[in-house]
This record gives C-alpha cells, structure tokens and sequence, in this order.
DNA sequence: TTATTTTGCTTAAACGATAAAGCAATATTC
DNA sequence: GAATATTGCTTTATCGTTTAAGCAAAATAA
C-alpha cells in the first residue's frame, strides 16, 4: 500500500493539488475555496488517511522541525535526564529531536555536528566537548542556531544555559568544612572545559576563604578515557598518605559512582572515616547506605531554558546570544556527618 | 551565508547540477564525466565547503536514513543503555535516530508513532505499550518495518528482540530457594504485558518446581502510574504480616530500585533479614551496601539485534518476521545471602 | 570518407508540498 | 448594461537532489 498524497487526493476530488493543500492546512478561508469542497477534501483526506509527508513539507519550507542533541553520553543519568526533558520541551512546539553522543570525543562531535546540520535540523543543542571551539565558530559562521548546556567557552559567544558552578562548589565545600573537615580532597576530570575548573576554583575559593591551607595534592583529576583506574589511583593517595584526606568532592555524578565503588571495596565507611559530597543526582546515590550529600542542577530548568532560548534564536534570526545562569540547591543527607 | 547547494558548483563550474550531482555521488565514472572536470567539480565542493542537503536526497529517494526509536523513558538507564547501542549501531549504517518516550501510555505511543511515520521514519523500534497491539497492526498493513524490543505479543506476528524471561525468572527464583529462602514474594508491574506475564510464570514455575507452596498473597503488582505508593503497600503487605517474607524478587530495575529505598528507611537489612534479586542491572543496585544479584538482560546484544533485523527488513520489503530470544545472565552477588 | 560508437555534457522530469499568480465565471456596483 | 469586484479554482514555479533520456562533438571503425 503506497503512502497517500495530496496529488491522490487531489485526484479521487478531481481538483488540484494545490485546492487539497490549502484546504489540508487550513488556508481555505484565505485562499477562497469553496465550503462543499473543503468538506469533501477533508472527508477523502481523513477516507484515506492521508499523512502529510514532513520531509516534502521541510524541503520546501526550509525548516526541519528537529533539533539536534549532542551530549557526551545519552547512557549516562544526567544526560538522559536533560535528553528527555528537552524531548518534552520540544514536543509541545511540535519539535523532534536527533541524538548523538560525542564520548568527549572532538572527532565524533564534529561528525555528529556534520550528520546533523546535513539533515537540516533548525538547530542543535550541544554539550560541547573540550577542543571544540571551531567546530562552535563554523556553526556561528554558518549561522546555524545552537545553545550550549552544562559548560561553555568564555572565550566564544554564544548562546548558553549553565549553572554557577565555581559558588556551588563552593558551598558544597564550605558544607564539607561546616561539618568539621579539615582535610578536603577533590576528584575532577582531567580536562580545561570550563564548568570542571570553575568547581576546581570553588573548591579553592572555599578552602581559602576559611583559612583551610590545602596541599594541592589533594586535587585529584582523572583522566575521561580511562576512568576507573585514574579513579582508584587518586583515591588511594588521598587515603593512604599519613595525612589522609577526611572527606572528597566529587565534580561529577560519574566520578562519585565510581569512587564510591572502590571506597566500598576498601571498607571505608562513610562519613564516619570519609565525608562524601558531589555534584549531580542519581538513584546510586539516593539507595547508598548513607546518602549522598549533593548539588542538585535543575535539569528540567536547564532542559527547558536550552529548548527555548534555540527557538527563539531559530525565530529571531539575529546573532545576539542569550547566556543563562542557574542556581543550584545542596540536598544534604547523611554521607557527610553530622551538621 | 546561505547554504550551499549543488546549483551554486554548477555556477562556478560553469555546468549543470546533474553533472555536479554525478561527480560528487561518484558516479562520475558511470556517467562518463571527464576526468578534469570532475576534479575540477570536487575541488570547488571542497572549497565552497558544500554539504549535501539530507532532506532533498530523502524526498527523491523516499528513504531517510532515520530510525524513530519508541522507548517507554528515555531517562530509565536500561532504555537509555539500549538508545546508546542503537544509536551506536545506527550511526554504522550511517543512519541516524529520532527518539521519544511514551511513558507507558497508548495515547502517547500513538502519537509518536503519527509524528514518526510522518518524518519518514524508515522503520521503528518499539518498546510497545500495553494495548497498543491495534497500532503495530496498523503499521503492519502500512507496511512500515518496525521490530520491538523488550516485548511482544503473542498475538501478533511482528519482528522482536527478546530475551527468555520465563526462564531467567525461573533461575533468579531457583537461586532464592537454593540460598534457603523459603517465603518468596514478587514484586511486579500491574499490567497485562507478555514480558512480565512470563517473568511471574517463571517465579511460579521455579516455586512448583521446588515445591514450594506460596499464598498468591506473595505477588504484588504496582501501577506504573503509582509506582511509589504501590511498591511501598505491597512491601508493607510482604514483610508485616506474621509470616513475612524472607526474599523478594524484583520483576525490573525501577521496582528494585524505588523497592530498596523503602526497605532501606525501613531499616531491615539485606541479605540478614531479608534476600533481594531483580531483573536488570543499574549503578544503583552495584553501590548498594549489598551488591544486588541480578539478571543480566544483554543490552548490547539486544540493541545491536534490533538494528540489524530492522534494516533487514528494511531492505528486504518482504513481511518476513524475525524473532529473536536472547539469553540472559544471572550475576550474584551479595544481596541473597550464602550460597 | 562515411557510418558507428564513445565521450562529455545538458535537459527535463521526478519526489511531495506550498503559494504566488493567473483566469474564467459569477456577483456586485453605478 | 457596462465596469468592477469577488469567487473558485488551476497553472506554474519552487525547494535540492537524482537519474533517465537526449544530443552534439569527437573518436573509432568500416
């Protein structure tokens, strides 16, 4: 059974193909057609049930109706999290999304970049990965809207939905010292992107700002590609020195998981021997015998801000960006002691 | 700066667009183009940075290299975990995937499969909700290629990927009695899939094997809709009555997870007092003070399986089904005691 | 040298939908 | 009754790409 087109419709009403569209999308008043005929356009449309072909309708339009998502991993929680509320969003302005996932890998995001503005998408919506900072000038120079979420390039302008990361990390550390820390290591990823080094310079600010003098070793940055083992490196030597280290913070949900993996199988407990706080949500860190002390990003805020600030950018058509800064909450729960 | 198109290197090359479209689909060779002037072709491509638009090729060819991926949430790790193989297997074949989650719902099913088909999708993979069988017939007689995964009807001959749950189910059960257990409850879904229906008839199964008579009491079933309330009253029901229960097992990953919060507050410790086991793994249930022994659905086999029998169908255009039963793992761990 | 083949390109139609412009027939105005 | 306006539809061009068909000019064969 082949698909139904206007021109079969056309053809069963005996009119033009240009009559059943007018009709099919409402332009009848303003194109003049006839009242009988509009009804029996619409009766053989929905006899058939005609389907209208997007693609067609895209090619003469010049608009994809789809937005394309680039994240660093749709299997990761936060990610899918945000993929689905942008998903939401975009839905109610009767947007689709592509996805893709980079793996912070500059290569595949600039061939998913590639793939996705080929099949014309209206706009992206990028989770930008360290070295991508041409690849975001050519889309400028392009003039192909996109908004960036969870980090940005200071040096690039463009459209942006973040959080403060440099005060919540600050606050989660100031948490930490609250509690009676002295020794507060941190666990970063190895990387110059941007929301890494503002929680590295929250973490720093916090310490500073009580008098806590801090070895730089006990900042502690692993390495994307080789996770796990980066990982248990960095925690061993912020557990085994002679001074070791009375609590961590962790930049990220996935660096929290996979450190509390290992400090489980060393029999570490906590917060009684290790005061434990990250950045991120996640069920591993709710069910985790001492929950998860945590700042909490907004992600349907940040989900919805991105899907917004690219349509208008698709509406307005002008190059001016909208930056947009969110607060964070610190949930407290039980992993960092008493309070 | 507009974008590009095949007419703007046939300006500059002083020749028309088919000759431009030969050389840069290689078919310059078939279509007799001359050598220079195909070099000559491809280098202004290069220079003009020309990209072809994905949308015109789709309407000429009435395919879209586009997969529309229909899970029940894409924020679920175990469905986020097969939209990442997917994609990844996808982008293989250079396709690309268009998501959605339906949230368990007809309606919403429904409509993503309308926006779906009506982006010429060339074919689907489906988590299929309860009673949507009428939609897949549709689909069937529009002849557009759809496999499901995770479940089925029975009723239907459609092309899925699968795992067997009835058996798996069985074993997980088998495992609780083997560890002594002897008043084991399930906690399910309220609902009439297939899926779940066999991993109950396995836990039946596995208790008539051993011989184990259990009240129908010891099977709860929560809405989707009221996951919380549900799973909290049946654990109530299971474990406060004057013969609680001693092991319960989970029917998927989110009964677990949102199961074990609640056990966790109320304050009854795993494996001692009571065995948990569950189908699907998760990061939640690795952290969790007890490890949790769990049946291991192969993520990557079933994604990479979906693809493959959908692009054959794809290419094929018989109406040939293809069904695929996968097996499963049971991972043990520390949440159903010794062993 | 003439006939045939090959080469190198162009023309034109098509995919399906949209929308401006055109054109009769009917209706309204003076 | 002639001039004008309105109605109801069709024609045609367009979006960017593909591809069969066509057509000169050059190369080869007879």
């Amino acid at each position: 059974m082949k698909k139904v087109s206007l021109k079969d419709i056309a053809l069963e009403a005996g009119v033009s193909t240009a009559l059943v569209s007018y009709v099919l999308t409402n332009k009848d008043k303003k194109a003049r057609v006839g009242e009988g005929m509009a009804k029996k356009i619409r009766e053989i449309a929905r006899k058939l049930n005609y389907q209208p072909n997007h693609i067609a309708r895209s090619l003469k339009s010049g608009r994809s109706f789809t937005i394309g998502l680039i994240v660093a991993d749709i299997s990761n929680p936060f990610f899918a999290n945000i993929a689905r509320t942008i998903e939401d969003e975009a839905k109610k302005h009767n947007y689709n999304v592509i996805f893709g996932s980079s793996d912070e890998n500059v290569d595949k995001s600039q061939d998913l970049i590639n793939v996705l503005v080929n099949r014309q998408v209206d706009g992206l919506i990028i989770t930008p990965t360290e070295g991508s900072e041409q690849q975001l000038q050519q889309l400028k120079e392009q003039k192909i809207p996109f908004v960036l979420i969870d980090r940005f390039f200071p040096g690039i302008a463009a459209s942006y939905i973040a959080v403060n990361n440099r005060e919540s990390a600050a606050v989660a550390v100031s948490h930490l010292i609250k509690a009676g820390r002295k020794r507060i290591g941190m666990v970063a990823y190895k990387t110059t992107l941007h929301h890494i080094s503002e929680r590295i310079g929250g973490y720093q600010d916090a310490l500073q700002q009580h008098h806590i003098k801090t070895p730089n070793s006990l900042l502690k940055k692993a390495r994307y590609s080789h996770l796990k083992e980066d990982i248990q490196l960095a925690i061993d030597q912020l557990l085994k020195g002679k001074q070791p280290a009375d609590a961590i913070f962790f930049a990220t949900n996935s660096l929290a998981i996979e450190g509390l993996k290992y400090i489980n199988t060393l029999g570490i407990r906590i917060p009684d021997e290790l005061a434990v706080i990250t950045f991120d949500e996640g069920e591993a860190l709710d069910l985790f015998y001492a929950p998860v002390t945590f700042v909490r990003q907004p992600i349907l805020e940040i989900g919805k801000a991105a899907v917004r600030v690219l349509l208008e950018q698709i509406a307005d058509d002008t190059s001016a960006t909208t930056a947009i800064c969110i607060d964070t909450t610190l949930v407290v729960r039980k992993s960092c002691g008493s309070r």
